[in-house]
DNA sequence: AACCCTCCCAACCGCGATGCT
DNA sequence: TAGCATCGCGGTTGGGAGGGT
């Protein structure tokens, strides 16, 4: 069976909207709500398919969208959902308030995929990463950051430090990515190629995690034991996908249990353990490593 | 002023999911 | 259960805006 496409209908308009037929769309859901779309444009007295107009509605002339500049605290929530729900945008959605999926697909498209690029971070996997012609740019542009004549981002000391710890676990995990003959960069063994006995192992690796309570808290991922903060640092956005797999079903049990739509908005950030390891522990740690003088 | 380039976002397209008969 | 209609989602595109030369 071959179904026609749903927007096939001859001489129907398409391209961007006036604001004629913007207000006949407004004022006709308004009255008798969205009711099938299929049929809607047909009473509005608009010469567009249903499908064109249920999009405008949706994204556009919703009276409760939120338009405009996305928070820092949007945009961090973003970035906890993806790297749990992947490109999953209308599930996102759902977690910020009056926020469409289209909007937020554009400005991860757009911004956040960017950011995270900049970080040496892989948009679809969240993880370090480890192409060598990057790894070669990034070690470049930190070499003219030294000699101080840059005034490229780089140049920003919290930006450069973030940059060098990122490329020291970019180019470990290309290490290990590339050789089998020893341990040096696997998150599992030391640089002596010992193997490291703590808790985080377990959540590195995905296994044990039955529940949340497994999952470390930021406090537990500054005081791991033997291992410092830098390395445990380092660790931490290598999570693998059983252990986000496991992150998620925490997220949707926790939601089934709060059934909390717009209140539930922080208590999902405090359940994400990414989002306190990814960002504002990253931040409160290159802070307080500049503060105390510290050098990587 | 004219041209070019990049960025951004509204809108489109295709397809899977769902509902109805 | 099959067949069809409709909805909803995610990927992609095209054109306007703005900045640089």
């Amino acid at each position: 069976m071959v179904r026609p496409p749903s927007c096939n209908e001859s001489g129907v308009k398409k391209g961007p909207w006036t604001p004629e037929e913007d207000e006949k769309l407004k004022s006709y859901v308004s009255k008798h709500g969205k009711g099938t779309w299929r049929t809607l444009p047909k009473h509005a007295g608009l010469n567009r398919c249903g499908k064109s107009c249920r999009l405008r509605w949706e994204n556009y002339l919703r009276p409760d969208i939120k338009r405009g500049r996305f928070t820092d605290e949007e945009e961090q929530l973003i970035f906890n959902l993806h790297s749990v729900l992947g490109n999953k945008w209308a599930k996102i959605a759902t977690h910020l308030p009056r926020r469409t999926d289209n909007d937020i697909k554009n400005h991860w498209n757009t911004n956040l995929r960017k950011k995270l690029l900049q970080m040496g971070i892989d948009p679809e996997t969240h993880k370090p990463r480890t192409d060598f012609n990057y790894l070669m740019n990034l070690s470049h542009l930190l070499g003219m950051s030294n000699l101080g004549t840059s005034t490229s981002p780089w140049a920003n000391p919290y930006v450069n430090q973030f940059a060098k710890l990122q490329l020291v676990q970019n180019m470990l995990q290309l290490i290990n990515n590339n050789s089998s003959l020893v341990n040096m960069g696997n998150p599992n063994y030391n640089l002596l190629g010992n193997q490291i006995l703590n808790p985080l192992d377990t959540f590195l690796n995905g296994t044990n995690l039955q529940n949340k309570d497994s999952i470390l808290t930021s406090q537990e991922y500054a005081n791991p034991n033997g291992i410092n903060n830098n390395s445990c640092m380092l660790m931490s956005q290598t999570c693998s996908d059983s252990s986000r797999q496991n992150i998620f079903k925490s997220v949707t049990e926790k939601e089934s249990e709060t059934n909390q739509e717009v209140l539930g908005y922080n208590q999902k950030i405090s359940i994400l353990p990414e989002n306190q390891v990814n960002f504002e522990y990253w931040e409160k740690f290159l802070i307080e490593e500049d503060e105390s003088n510290g050098s990587h």
